[in-house]
DNA sequence: CGTTGATGGCTACCTTAACAGTCATATGCT
DNA sequence: AGCATATGACTGTTAAGGTAGCCATCAACG
């Protein structure tokens, strides 16, 4: 749909103002009736379409937009008793009407499906099964973090069900999912774990404190790994045999729903207090994003793992859902990179600023 | 709803063109998906509801808005699922978030409703220096009242400076708009007067009283006219020789900003304990409308003067401004009366539904 | 200090109306 | 006549909304 050349012709002329006011207001209307826009879209489509198709019959037209012909016509319908398009014998056509307003309507649809079309375009590049973007940047506003916290939050509930164990990573922007989160009663009948053991001494971003968190939310179980993260090769084992620990943990491996953040590799390690020779090698090795302890490459190969205990990338492959939430434009490299990897099915929540960033950044390949 | 007075401002800094853009999309919508702008004012008025009486419960909550409470729950439910409301066991309430987002959305519901044009359509048939409009109905909705009032205050606000006397009539409408009035100090130097003596039982809603509460708001000084409002003529004269009661009759009379409430004539009259025979009288005479004891037919002719002591029409024309604030589409008719008199400079502040009846009626004639 | 009434929230059940799928029919063009 | 189209009617499914009864909480009051 819509002409890009001659939208971004009509938008210079008008200027940057109106855009910016046109978003703003987009952006309500999405959060009061999110519908809004794609029902907008949808009756601007089967317009757009007509009207470069004109005469066009139902079969054909339905056919051209990928939706049956009863529902089609629900639509025609609609759009004849509001005066917009006729129906004669030869197909549908539009009134003078109509096509003015697919004219004025093409700015605002290109602008409200923007993130939508990049947000599908990155899903393709990284083959990742969805993406979601909230708009705006994390890095310079607050309230953006939030926003993304409860897109995660709500994107959560409506994938969890029953049965389900839910593990969960650490760090700032996990903890603003579990913030976000509205209460639900699942009635034990959830678990939820923390991905590794304990980590850092913020205890609210632990991932132990975050599953406490969402668990209380949710109304569901948790457990948790006392265990200190940076165990050596021995100690690990020798405590992995501990029952109560190895259930956690055989529970862990078995989750069926991971969500994790996604940090900056050199902003992580310093968090976890590695050692100067440490940093130097990380740097050496190229990595730039961490999530749970995995540090990946441009690429999306792993180049160091920290020693720990809890879930091991083996592991994930057998995970149903991935949900992976980070945004801000200052990590678009570390979540390229991560994503890079090629992770079972995973949907990444993020925020306007990431993905420009990763898009500018695939491009520039 | 949404301070009309900031509303204009703001608008007015901005310019023409976002306006005409707010519009032109708002009718791009209507267009196309009608019941989704539906819905969004619909949303909008309940988290204006509930950030004016917030703490509020969905019972409370449901009659105002007069929907059944099931259905508000839907709302409700969504609502807080958007992160726009919390509901804790006091009720319900917004969040930072939601408070923002209603004051970001004032202006789009004030356009969508369709207020601007007609309220500059009203003042052009009425010859007014401003029509101000909230959305709603206050037969209906007892927030739309309060809504009005905090207009109604907002306005007074803005044109009083010290110096000046105020005039104030009776009745609910003015008592809503000095109990919206937000305290400010004029150190004295504003004085708040009634417009008539004393009438009724009802103290609150007395001129009087109003003038108190809104010199106590404003720190204003207030004087009253301690006098029965349906005097002798000899008896009247008699008394407005008292040195006390003749000081604040000229002062009354030099009031430069005069705010009054609109009634329907014969609820008025009724409320007057008019005789029998004056209330067929003023039928035969074809009042409709009356505003501090002057009773208006259709044409804006004065039918019927109530005796009284206090404020007279002639002095009226001094007065720099008048401001009328009286809604509801049950009134529509009676505001209609009076303000076809010709009055000074008049702001009038009314709501939705008024506004509505009153084109109406002068569309049918 | 317990009782009662008001307010507020939650769940369950059932009715109804909107929606969408299917088939049959009418119309007009070639 | 044959094709493509619109249009109408019938129907099963589903989700929204109405109704009702329940419990929790808090404050007033005996």
């Amino acid at each position: 749909m819509g002409q890009p050349g001659q939208i971004r012709e009509v938008r210079d002329k008008i200027g940057p103002t109106r855009t910016s006011d046109l978003r703003a207001i987009i952006n309500l209307e999405q959060r009061l009736v999110p519908d809004l826009i794609d029902a907008l879209t949808k009756r601007y489509t089967i317009l757009r379409t007509v009207s470069l198709l004109q005469p066009v019959g139902r079969r054909l037209l339905a056919q051209e937009l990928g939706i049956t012909e009863r529902r089609l016509r629900a639509e025609v319908d609609f759009l004849r008793e509001q005066g917009l398009l006729t129906v004669s014998a030869l197909g549908m056509a539009l009134t003078p009407v109509g096509e003015k307003l697919v004219e004025e309507l093409a700015e605002y649809v290109h602008e409200a499906r923007d993130l939508t079309r990049r947000e599908t375009a990155l899903a393709e590049r990284l083959r990742l099964e969805r993406v979601i973007a909230v708009p705006g940047d994390s890095d310079t506003s607050e309230t953006v973090q939030k926003d993304m916290g409860r897109a995660a939050a709500q994107y959560l509930k409506s994938i969890l069900s029953e049965g389900m164990v839910l593990a969960v990573s650490g760090g700032t922007t996990l903890a603003s999912v579990a913030a976000a989160l509205v209460p639900a009663n699942y009635h034990g009948r959830i678990t939820v774990v923390p991905a590794r053991g304990g980590m850092g001494e913020d205890l609210d971003k632990q991932a132990g404190s975050i599953a406490a968190k969402i668990a209380a939310k949710l109304n569901a179980n948790h457990r948790l790994l006392h265990l200190p993260d940076n165990l050596g090769e021995e100690a690990a084992a020798v405590l992995a045999q501990e029952p109560e620990i190895r259930e956690v943990l055989e529970l862990v491996r078995s989750a069926s729903v991971l969500l994790l953040g996604i940090g900056v590799a050199q902003a992580m390690a310093r968090r976890r207090h590695l050692r100067p020779d440490q940093l130097a090698l990380l740097n050496e090795l190229g990595a730039v994003g961490e999530t749970f302890g995995y540090y990946f490459n441009r690429r999306g190969e792993i180049v160091y793992v920290t020693p720990s205990t809890g879930l091991k990338l083996e592991n994930i492959k057998r995970i149903g859902h991935v949900i992976a939430v980070a945004g801000g434009a200052s990590k678009a490299e570390a979540i390229l990179a991560v994503l890079s990897y090629n992770f079972p099915p995973l949907t990444l929540v993020t925020d306007e600023g990431a993905l420009t960033g990763m898009l500018k950044l695939l491009e520039g390949r």
